[in-house]
DNA sequence: GTATAATATGCTTAAAAGGGCATATAAGCA
DNA sequence: TGCTTATATGCCCTTTTAAGCATATTATAC
């Protein structure tokens, strides 16, 4: 039950929903500085929420080189399918989508070649 | 967006998610008295957790002669559509269920005429 | 190796949450 | 009216949580 109960409160969190709604949307991996980026929040904040979500199973990870690429992790169970399910359900917010769209035009080749511009938190 | 966050809160509670089995379960209108006695849990324990549902919308209230009656809100939207599947996915707590069940029991005609048996709390 | 960029994390503080307990409210009944 | 029972709620205390800030870690490039 307490497993259950954790990944609930890891989506009461409005920061996580939103970078939840990142993923789902994109259907791509993406890394934190596109999250920073797109969200317009601290470097040090995306990364603590991600590991939240990393925690409950919600969200992996993988490394390439000196970034990490996060994504959401294909659901394997009925509980976990219905929670991304339900997530599809709440409205997204468009300037979030909208920063994250011109982000990730700037990959070349699917490559990240342009670091954080954010200049929140202390990436760059 | 605040409205989601809150709904996830209020199940992010493992209290709160044992209530709601019972509903979900005995598919009734259920009293604190018998709630209490089906968890264990002090009244005054109860009622604030049932607060917190009925303020994110999740359980609504029927008030009759000295008793309340609480039971799921039917769902009005795909996101509590979706929400209630997820819970229907979770593990109910098979003692709870069992005890709500000899407490259901006691019934009249659906009539409630044995008060709060657990000596938790000060009811009784 | 050194500098730099991406990400993680420890510390502090403020706000929220949950349990325990006492008490308040409200309805039925003697 | 006064008592009892069902439920609600205010207060205290402890734990958790999230943000801010500084700093650590890791990998790349020079």
């Amino acid at each position: 039950m307490e497993k259950f109960t954790d990944v609930f409160r890891a989506l009461s969190d409005k920061t996580r929903l939103r970078i939840l709604h990142l993923f789902t949307f994109s259907k791509k991996e993406l890394c934190i500085c596109e999250i920073m980026d797109s969200l317009k929040l601290a470097q040090y904040n995306i990364s603590k929420h991600i590991r939240e979500l990393k925690l409950t199973g919600l969200v992996k990870e993988r490394k390439e080189g000196r970034f990490v690429f996060y994504s959401i992790v294909e659901p394997k169970n009925a509980f976990h399918r219905n929670i991304l399910q339900t997530l599809k359900a709440i409205p997204k917010n468009n300037e979030d989508i909208e920063r994250l769209t011109k982000r990730v035009a700037l990959r070349k080749n699917g490559k990240i070649v342009v670091g954080c511009l954010t200049s929140m938190g202390q990436c760059r």
